[in-house]
This record gives C-alpha cells, structure tokens and sequence, in this order.
DNA sequence: CTGAAAGCGCTTACAG
DNA sequence: CTGAAAGCGCTTACAG
C-alpha cells in the first residue's frame, strides 16, 4: 500500500494539486474554490484514505506543531503529572509534545535541547535544572518560544509560571508553629535551584520572626542522590537532633524518604514527630498516618504556561514576557 | 540568526552541497573524498552551530529514526517505567520515542496510531487495549513495523514480549497455598485482556488443584473504572466473603486500592488478610507491613521489544515474528 | 475560480 | 575525487 499525496487526489479529482492543497487545508472557501470541487476533493481525499504529511509541510512552512517539553525526570510523580496535563492542553490546540527528562546528568541538558531544536518544535517548556541558563539564552537568541515552568532564573528575563512558593513554605511552617510545634527542621537538597531557596527563605523567615531558628535544624541532601542515601542521611540527622518534633521536607521525595526513616526508626507520626511534605503523592494519602502536603496548583500551571506559550508564538506577542505565581495549597491530613 | 544550511556550508567550504552531506552523514571517506575536504567541511560545520534538519532529511529518506510508542497510561508508574527504559534503548540507537497514553477512551486509540503514523515513526511499541486489533492490523498491511508488549492477541501473528503470566500467578497463588491460606481471592478487572485471562488461568489451575476452587472468591472490577468506585467495590467484596484470608491482586492499582481498604477497615495484614500484588510500587515497599508482590522484568522486556523492532526496521528480517516471554519474579515482603 | 512553478533542506544515482 | 540535478510532499505567491 503506497502513500497517498496529494498528488494522487489532484489526478483522481482531475485538479491542480494547488487545489488539494486549498481544500485540505480548509482554505477552499477562502481562496474561492466552488463548492462542487470543494465536495469532490474533499471525497476523494477521505476515499483514499488521505493524511498529510507533516514532514513535507514542516519543511515548506518551518512549523511543525508541537512543543518540546523538558522536565526533570519523567518517572517522578509531580513530572509526569505535569507532562500529561500539558499535553493534554497541548493537543486541545492541535500541538504534540515531545517530552524528555533531564535524568541524573545535568550536562547532557543541553543536547536535549539541540535535538528539540533539530526536531524543529515550535516552542519549549521546561523546567530548567541549573546548567540550563545557557541553554536558554541561546533558545531566546533564536527567537524561539520559551516558558518555564517550577522554576526559574532570576537574572534572566523569560516567561514562567511557578507556584508562589516562598508564600507555601511559610504558609506551611506557620501551620506547624501554630499546632504548637517548637523545633521545626527544614529537609532541603543542594540543587540551589530558585524554588528552592525561596521555600528556605519561607521557612527561615518565619521560623526567625517566631525566635525559632536554629542552625543545626536544617538539612542539605546533596542533589542528584539515590534514594538509599537519602533516607541514611535523614536518619543521622534525626538521630543527632532529638530535640527535633516536626519536619518540613521540601519536595516529594524528600519527603518519602522521611517516611522510609519514621518507618525504620519506628517513631510515631505526628506524637514524636510531625511531618510535612511539600508536592502530594500516592504514598502520602495511603500512608498511616496520612501526610499533610503543599499541593501544587499542577494544572493551573499547565494550562497556563501553555497558553503563554501559544501567545508567543503568533508574531504580534513574540516579544511579551509573562511571569505568573499561582499559590499553593496546604492539604491538611493526619501527620500534624 | 537564520538557520544554516547545506548550503551555507557548502559555500563557506568552496565544494558541492553532495560532499558536504557525504562528509556530515561520515560517508565522506566511503566516497573518496579526500581527509583534507572533510576536515575543512567539519570545521566549518561546527564553526557555524550546523545541525542538519532532520524534517528535510527525513521527507527525502522516508525515515524518521523514531518510534511511536503507545502505552495504557503513562501516569501509571508501571508504564512510565516502561518508557522509560524504552526511551533509553531507543536512545542508545540514536531513535527518539514518540509516547502516548490511550487514557480512558479505548476509542481514541485508532487516532493516537494515525497521529503517529502521520508524524511518520519507523516503528511502533504497542500495549494494546482489547479495540486495537483492527489498528494493529492497519499497520501490518501499511508493513510498518510493529512490537506489542504487556499483552498482545491471540489470534493475530505480531512480534510482542510479555511476562509468563499464566506462570507468575500460578507461583504466587501457589505460594499463598504453602504459606496455609485456604480462602484465596482474586481480584481482576473487566478488561478481559489476554494478560490478565492468563494471571486468572493461572490462578485458577492451581487452586483447583489443590481444591480451593470457590467461584465468589473472584471479583472483576469494571474497566476502566475511578479509584473510589475500586475501593468501594473491594470493600463491599470482602464484607460479603468474611472467611476470605488472602487476596491475589493482578494489577499495581487493584492492589493498590486494595491497600486503601485494608486501611479503612481497620484490618491487619497479614493476620487478618495476606495480600500479593502484580506490578511493583514506591507504596508497597513503604507500606506497614511491605508488600509481597509479582515484578515484572520490565528492563529485559523493553530491551527486548526494542531489540525486535530495530530488526524488523532492516529489510531482511522484515518478516520474522518473534513471542517472547519473560519470566516475573515474587518478591517475597511481609504481607503473607 | 484554478493552475504552473518555485522552493523548504536534504540524499543519492549518475556523470565525469 | 567531486559536482549538477532530480525529487521527497507539501504551501503559496503569482498569473490568468
């Protein structure tokens, strides 16, 4: 069975194949086709079983219609929530999306956005890991759509949609301050990355205001890790701080390892220890007790950086930056 | 900065737009050009950020070096496992993957394959859903490659790789036997798909043959169906079946659910009720007591998968079908 | 109202 | 050892 062109139509329709092209593309009325070989194509086209090539169009037109989508690693719940929200978007509009993961190296980040770019994707998403700067001037350099999502630069002048989350991580400590907590440790990683450091500062600032603050009850895991480590280095750290009642763990699987080490140390949750998780997952709704989160408003930012995205690319928005914060939501359960 | 081309190359170089891309695909030496051509070519290549447009190179060659891959759904952690080791091996070859979940709507899936077949992918790696056998068949008269895995259909002779299903449940219902349980339920779904026809055989044989046979200690939960309605559906199950002590789940999210009612019930596993599940996840290894669970080798079936579909891609084993199964492995934990 | 033709960026058979 | 040219399947400015 050959491929159908739209070369086959025009014979089988007897008409030009600037024709076809016109009426495949909904352009007939437009261009004044009569309705009569408007009808006839259109017929023949779904006779013969006719789909278009998007490679020969992307060559023609420079579009392709799809997106890059860049995340952090696609195997980790809140990613691939992510992805499928934004594709699911995407596809509303007509785009596909071309997801990879960064993984474990960051220095391969930029040969993923070189091949996006050799796939010719009209636009990127991505949730930049800290090699990426780089990657990213050279995206707006070739006037190509971008807009990041998580996370951000600060000295770089790019679209974003984050959550609002210095606003989430003294949202959340305060919660624990206010159930009577005294010595709140702070679980981050070493990534440095702005998100980060704005749920530190959250936490630091009103920890601070409420004379709470204390060195020792902050924890750096060095990023990337393997799970394992983590939870080792949470249980010496737990073990070196007893005084520690409550913890704030700063992304999901900070968190499950928390749980991994309440569970090896047999401590009870939230009698000797109180946790939070920033992100939800599976694992924090099933576990006894269940875990209080900051939910992040996933599809709200989905939606939206899809739609910046999109402005972006029609020419009139080309030059528009949007920087978007949606706030988070503190999901209390059972482990406070 | 304008996209570089061929041609530019070729200028800058003073030589034909032939040996330029004789020289990028590394056939120079093949051709006979000579080294001091090709090493000015590549110079200047790299000078000027070329990356060849493989929109241009694919519409001249018909090859695109990607695969559509298409899964059940890629939020399920069993699935993008899968994919991911998919995308890896794909990788390594120097093909892209194309994912795409069927969702809810087995309907759509026929679309999700034209889409893929429009952004013209070489090959596609398949876990078909019970109305993709006519899709299935499409691609086989358009001789695309195609690779099922997960599940496949007994009657049509494509290549696929799947686990020894009928083999995996037979051992851990076996196991649940010696381990002195007499009531041994299962829980299935209605998707009547070959893989899980296979678990319930499994099951079934072996229960028979020790005498164990009791037709209301097996509920199918409506496919696809929401979590709550599982949860309700399990709980209702097991209130109506009091002497049951032990259940054989036959999917990560069956199992899954069953721990949620497990909790809300109040009961103790495994005194109360052993559990196994199919599929490993992050909350059966977390869960109190861990989870006793059938893992699927799913790094040797999508090596495997990759490995056929590449053959099939070269003309000489164009033909060939390879079935392939793989063996599951329990994973023995505390919850029998 | 419709067609002939150029051109997107490559690859490759052919010629010399 | 290297180049001129055809052609992959489209889109679109131009002509009539």
């Amino acid at each position: 069975m050959k491929k159908i062109t739209i070369k086959d139509i025009a014979n089988e329709a007897g008409v030009s194949i600037s024709t076809v092209s016109f009426v495949i593309n909904d352009k007939g009325e437009k261009m004044g086709i009569s309705a009569a070989v408007i009808k006839k194509v259109k017929d023949i086209a779904e006779k013969l079983y006719y789909r278009p090539s998007m490679i020969a169009s992307s060559l023609r037109t420079g579009k392709t219609r799809s997106i890059g989508l860049i995340v952090e690693d696609i195997s980790n719940h809140f990613f691939s929530q992510l992805a499928r929200v934004i594709e699911n978007e995407a596809g509303k509009l007509g785009y596909r999306v071309f997801y990879c993961s960064i993984g474990n190296d960051d220095n391969e980040s930029d040969e993923l956005v070189q091949s996006l770019l050799q796939a010719n994707v009209d636009g990127f998403i991505i949730t930049p890991t800290k090699l990426m700067e780089q990657s990213i001037d050279n995206l707006l350099k070739l006037n190509k759509p971008v807009v990041l999502i998580d996370r951000y630069f600060a000295n770089q002048n790019v679209s974003h949609v984050v959550m609002d989350n210095y606003e989430a991580a003294y949202s959340a400590t305060q919660y624990l301050i206010n159930s009577g907590y005294q010595n709140i440790a702070l679980v981050n990683n070493s990534s440095g990355m702005i998100q980060m450091q704005l749920r530190e500062k959250g936490y630091t600032d009103v920890i601070k205001k409420n004379n709470l603050f204390n060195e020792s009850n902050i924890l750096y895991i060095d990023y990337p890790n393997e799970e394992e480590n983590r939870v080792s280095e949470i249980t010496k750290f737990l073990k070196k701080n007893p005084k520690i009642d409550a913890v704030l763990f700063l992304t999901n699987y900070l968190g499950l390892a928390g749980l991994h080490v309440v569970k090896n140390m047999g401590l009870q949750v939230p009698k000797d220890l109180a946790i939070v998780s920033f992100d939800d997952h599976y694992s924090f709704r099933l576990n006894t007790p269940t875990i209080t989160v900051v939910e992040q408003p996933l599809e709200e930012i989905a939606v939206q950086a899809v739609e910046i995205l999109m402005g972006q690319m029609v020419d009139e928005k080309k030059g528009e930056v949007h920087k978007v914060m949606k706030k988070g939501k503190l999901v209390i359960r059972e482990s406070v």
